[in-house]
DNA sequence: GTGTTTGCAAAGTGTTTGCAATTTA
DNA sequence: TAAATTGCAAACACTTTGCAAACAC
């Protein structure tokens, strides 16, 4: 994705596209799905010789997260988890190692014969998100 | 439940039954469901007139859900929920007011049409907590 | 120019920890 | 009396906020 392609999105959610957004956003939007939290991404921009405040990292994924670009996913570690795949999936949270794992969602409920090989299920949680019909 | 019954359970889990457990433990196993919060718990506590330390209720709400007695839920609220039923069911949050209610775990994927009249599906969480088979 | 966003540090929230004093077995 | 638990305060991790300077439209 170019970089003025990463800007018209930004634009079409009624965000800036700043120099900083636009960082996170390559980052974020580079074609392959991924799981974030705000310090993974300061470290990794950081690492790539892009300086951005910390507090500029937070502010923007929780923009991006408003404006529907991300997902905001709570529960699966000690801090709030971004997914970058919006779409209709579910995770694998591998409780020994935080490894986490999407995988679709599915039309019948998961069993241990539906989890990849190697694994065993230990628990699931599901919270439906619900509002009063108004 | 006597508060004897409440004491043998703790010590079936490996637990002292010390007054401050017993007290927590009489509050949530009084016979009905509940999710409470560290801080739920202390303040209904302290309006019984009982008075523990606020750090004396995280960490026993941490060792009934490590003894299995309680489990941990998290991304219901900007705490840490712990809910009394143990058994298969799942959550549904009201995004709006934070109110939690408990589904039975279905067979089937739930849709709009298995919520509570006057809801309406906003999203759903599902993580399915794994191990690494050894 | 006007309103938005940034950087930074400070404040805030929820939770855990260290340690002496107390209690349980 | 040995080991576990409590109370309290301090420490902690993660996240948000306040405000002046910089930037986008």
């Amino acid at each position: 994705m170019t970089n003025e392609q990463l800007a018209q999105r930004l634009r079409d959610h009624d965000m800036r596209p700043t120099k900083q957004r636009l960082a996170i956003a390559a980052h974020l939007f580079d074609g392959t799905d991924k799981h974030v939290s705000a310090e993974s991404v300061y470290t990794t921009l950081k690492q790539a010789g892009i300086h951005l405040s910390i507090g500029t990292v937070y502010n923007s994924l929780r923009h991006f997260a408003d404006a529907g670009l991300l997902r905001a996913v709570p529960g699966l570690g000690d801090h709030l988890t971004y997914d970058t795949n919006i779409g209709a999936h579910h995770h694998l949270l591998d409780v020994d190692t935080g490894e986490i794992i999407d995988i679709p969602a599915l039309s019948q409920p998961v069993t241990s014969a539906d989890l990849p090989q190697g694994y065993e299920l230990e628990a699931v949680e599901i919270t439906y998100k619900v509002k009063r019909t108004s």
